[in-house]
RNA sequence: GCCCGAGUGGCGGAAUUGGUAGACGCAGCGGACUCAAAAUCCGCCGCCCUUAAAAGCGUGUCGGUUCGACUCCGACCUCGGGCACCA
């Protein structure tokens, strides 16, 4: 018998034992219902961080549990291995991607192994091995056939020094991360996927997934935006024939039809033809729409930048009042929503407010509010009225409510074929090239001949040479002609390959639905697939409440309507997990870049609110340095904890007890050097309270109808922890609570002294509980303990036990007395009494009494068994 | 700027459906054990007034609903996540 706590031995014990018997092979069966447990897959970085080890226990906890519940788990884990680090480590340190990529699996593999997961190993797939990037490319080639997938010009980031395309994440302030050059919109050739045909489904298909929290519904289905509104024709004016070579009209989508007569301007966005038109006769005009090519190509940019616009002095017409309204060009309309065009109406809408005061626009109220307030709003202008209200200064639709006068004015407009109600997603489709060497190649081959020609399905896979390193300047694809040649496979003429790649979002959005067919090479997905899916659970940060998990959404919906064996949603419950932080410490030497401190290394001394910091160089020096608040772990704050040190030096169970202790799931974790300190201690509590108990020698059988009061209330106590960690887990997924309930058992088991024979036969079954309710969460050291209190079989195949029903009853219970609502007192009574016994009771007592008075109680509320509340 | 969250003791957090605010843990303080230290064990631990008891105050801020609000509603402040080429 180990007297010591030795993790390391104890948990190569485990880990052997489970590896042995193979416990966590998973196989399709009838025999139970199937449990599929996934967590998000790594990014292959290098190490382990703490937000791995935080989302693989969460998993573990489920898939471990839900194993001694009865189902048939399976719990697999993979690579999502294609992606921008591998190029940027590449450029560093001269190694390929692939090298570099593939040493980081195995490192990372070993550390995952080491935590005790319940992974079924075999399943194991990475993104970047031909095997599993195939079937992208299969896959595409299916989604060119139905028209899914297509190609037209998109915008992207591009560096003019570098000649390169740029990632959003390296464009810092508008310029290039490595040239400093500042950054331009560049239109280029693209593949896009139509996930705006699903928009719909896509949508209403969010109501279904009760297994989701709600935020991540809500932000899925703004994503999405569905609008209703109205599409208006405004026709030209005859300048604007003239320069448009033809009568034509100017599209705009508006969901506030109800405003037309109040439209003072329209304005469009710079790529707009009309503007691209308006810019070749006019300096004025090509510089302003140079102007808003500059800058990069994200809106969080583009919402932030100053609102700018030109009149272009060109006109079209308003469809009811034949009046001509001047087209503006403006730096807030994006040539992808809608139209690329809105008209202006700026006494109903913020934004178009701010724009008209400052350009000089012309205002028009042509909606007042029901009540009247805002119908004498005139100059000099506050701000615009955009509530919903009754039409004015509107012709034939003026007096109508908002409904009302867009059914009317849409009704008009359609009479005349210049409008139409139309819905309109905020959605857009989905560009997936990428000019990337280090991702799936885009099987395409263009032929001067054949045009657009799809590689052969005989073909696949397109492989992409390995041996690669990028230089910082263009894609490699497009330097190597060992790649890019080939022949046309329609015409056999002189062609070339396409050397884009796709989006590593294409990688993640059906991985899921491959480890169910792992080991099929002549098929992406087949029936396993269908025994498995759909995730029963699924667990990854929060970071991918949108784009993740609406893009998998949307390729499983492809596959299903492809008839390949898949599912309408993949993840039937969703765990968003909270990040991880750590304190920032940092200083910024005058003559020098900003560095950063390991919070580990930080000394910090004085009172409260003037604290000093202290840190060393890597010379020794010790230097002063500034607090910077809490930030999510990363290697360029410096602020890191590596799980793989932690694990040497307090073992994997008190690494994955601190995680699931300190915070629940779904919120930010702080991290905290002492509450891992805390961890080890309890486990090793924990483990000398068993091997005491143990050592005492043989426990009699339980016999629960001789027990004493003292030996009721602690199985009393056991049984409830069972039922509350059973809850905790099994619905709550509050893993802290269900562990700090098993903690008061311990400390309830440590107040005990009975020694008589039935004593030790609830403390027995008491500390059996512990090893249970914890094993999910630590699950070494509670196989070591259940072989300890003499079980035969493993843990692992421990059925987990109902708690007692009859265990739990207690005859007298504590009822929370209120006066005016303010607590006074607790009185117990009989869990039996009914109302009019409390009653008399609490009003009895002396404590009652004195605030209640002589006063007659006015009112008495009742809340059975737990409160009274009275009001006087 | 837009969308979505969060805010409770010195700290992480608990309070599950509107019904005992602060479970559990960390830190701290006091004690036991020890030649001593570490480890371990026991006790105390929101603020304020106080010898004590009792009262009063207290869940980011302001207001509201209710017999009763950390919980619901409105406005605001601060922090975090996402914004389509980081994954």
């Amino acid at each position: 018998m180990q007297e010591h706590y030795d993790p390391a031995a104890i948990e190569r014990a485990a880990q052997d034992y489970w590896g042995q018997s193979a416990a966590f092979a998973a196989e399709e069966t009838a025999d139970k219902p199937k449990y599929y447990c996934l967590s998000m897959f790594p990014y292959p970085s290098g190490r382990l961080h703490m937000g791995h080890v935080r989302n693989y226990t969460i998993g573990d906890v489920l898939a471990r549990f839900m194993r001694m519940q009865g189902r048939n788990v399976m719990q697999p884990m993979g690579w999502d291995a294609f992606g921008l680090p591998a190029e940027n480590a590449a450029m560093q340190n001269g190694v390929p991607p692939a090298k570099w990529t593939r040493d980081n699996i195995a490192y990372m593999k070993r550390q995952l192994q080491s935590l005790g997961l319940a992974i079924d190993w075999r399943r194991e797939v990475a993104t970047c091995d031909p095997a599993y990037y195939r079937w992208n490319q299969w896959l595409f080639l299916r989604m060119l056939e139905t028209g899914i997938a297509y190609r037209r010009t998109g915008v992207v980031n591009w560096d003019p020094v570098d000649q390169t395309v740029l990632a959003n994440e390296q464009v810092i302030d508008g310029r290039g991360w490595r040239t400093g050059a500042l950054i331009e919109k560049r239109e280029i050739p693209m593949y896009y996927l139509n996930i705006t045909r699903y928009a719909q489904e896509l949508l209403d298909s969010l109501a279904d997934l009760s297994g989701w929290p709600e935020r991540v519904r809500l932000m899925q289905a703004n994503w999405i935006g569905r609008s209703e509104g109205t599409e208006i024709s405004f026709a030209y004016a005859p300048e604007l024939v003239q320069l448009m070579g033809g009568a034509g009209a100017l599209k705009v989508f508006t969901t506030r039809a109800d405003t037309l007569f109040g439209a003072t301007f329209v304005a469009i966005a710079a790529e707009h033809p009309i503007a691209t038109a308006a810019a070749a006769g006019n300096a004025r005009i090509a510089e302003f729409v140079a102007e808003c090519k500059r800058g990069s190509v994200m809106e969080a940019d583009l919402a932030l930048q100053e609102k700018k616009g030109i009149g272009t002095g060109l006109h079209v017409l308003h469809p009811f009042t034949a009046k001509p309204i001047e087209v503006w060009i403006a730096n807030y309309v994006l040539m992808g929503y809608g139209e690329g065009a809105v008209m202006g109406v700026p006494a109903h809408d913020e934004r178009d407010f701010e724009f008209a005061t400052r350009s000089g626009i012309a205002i028009k109220t042509v909606v007042k509010s029901a009540t009247g307030a805002y119908e004498t709003v005139s100059a000099p202008w506050q701000d615009a009225y955009g509530q919903y209200g009754i039409t004015v200064n509107s012709g034939e639709f003026s007096g109508l409510e908002f409904k009302a006068a867009v059914d009317a004015i849409a009704a008009a407009l359609a009479a005349r074929g210049i409008g139409a109600k139309r819905v309109q997603f905020r959605l857009r489709d989905w560009g997936i090239s990428r000019q990337r060497y280090w991702g799936c190649p885009i099987p395409l081959i263009h032929c001067a001949a054949c045009g657009d020609v799809p590689v052969p399905d005989a073909q696949l896979p397109v492989l992409l040479p390995e041996n690669l390193v990028p230089d910082g300047s263009g894609n490699p694809l497009g330097k190597t002609p060992s790649f890019y040649e080939c022949t046309c496979p329609k015409c056999g003429a002189a062609a070339r390959r396409e050397t884009d790649t796709m989006d590593t979002f294409v990688d993640s959005s059906w991985y899921f639905l491959r480890y169910a067919s792992f080991d099929n090479t002549q098929a992406m997905v087949d029936a396993r697939a269908r025994y498995w899916m759909p995730v029963d659970q699924y667990i990854g940060g929060i970071e991918h409440a949108i784009l993740h998990l609406l893009y998998s959404r949307f390729w499983t919906k492809v596959m299903r309507d492809l008839k390949l064996p898949s599912v309408s949603e993949p993840f039937s419950n969703l765990l968003t997990q909270g990040m991880v932080l750590n304190h920032i410490y940092s200083r910024h030497p005058a003559d020098g870049r900003r560095q950063f401190f390991d919070p580990a290394q930080v000394t910090s001394s004085g009172p409260e609110g003037s604290r000093r910091h202290t840190a060393p160089l890597p010379t020794g020096e010790l230097v002063e340095v500034r607090y910077d608040g809490l930030g999510t772990m990363s290697k360029s704050r410096n602020n890191g904890v590596d799980p793989q040190s932690l694990v040497e030096r307090f073992g994997a169970d008190t690494v994955r007890l601190f995680v699931m202790f300190t915070a629940p799931p779904e919120q930010t974790l702080e991290w905290s050097d002492e509450g891992v300190l805390g961890a080890s201690r309890f486990i090793r509590r924990l483990w000398t309270a068993v091997h005491e108990h143990v050592r005492a020698g043989v426990v009699a059988k339980l016999d629960v109808a001789v027990l004493d009061d003292g030996q009721k209330a602690l199985r009393r106590t056991a049984h409830h922890t069972l039922a509350k960690v059973t809850d905790d887990i099994g619905r709550r997924r509050t893993f802290n609570t269900a562990i700090a309930a098993v903690m008061e058992l311990l400390n309830a088991l440590g107040r005990t002294t009975d020694t008589a024979p039935q004593g030790r036969a609830v403390r027995h079954e008491a500390f059996r509980i512990v090893a249970i309710c914890l094993s999910p969460i630590v699950p070494h050291v509670c196989h070591a303990l259940w072989q300890a209190l003499g079980a035969k079989e493993a843990l692992i195949d421990a059925p987990w036990p109902a708690p007692d029903a009859q265990a739990v009853v207690q005859d007298e219970i504590e009822i929370s007395v209120q006066v005016n609502g303010k607590m006074r007192a607790r009185v117990g009574v009989a869990a039996s009494a009914d109302e009019a016994t409390v009653r008399r009771i609490v009003l009895a007592d002396e404590r009652v009494q004195r605030f209640v008075g002589t006063a007659l109680p006015r009112k008495l509320i009742y809340v059975p068994g737990k409160l009274v509340n009275i009001v006087v």
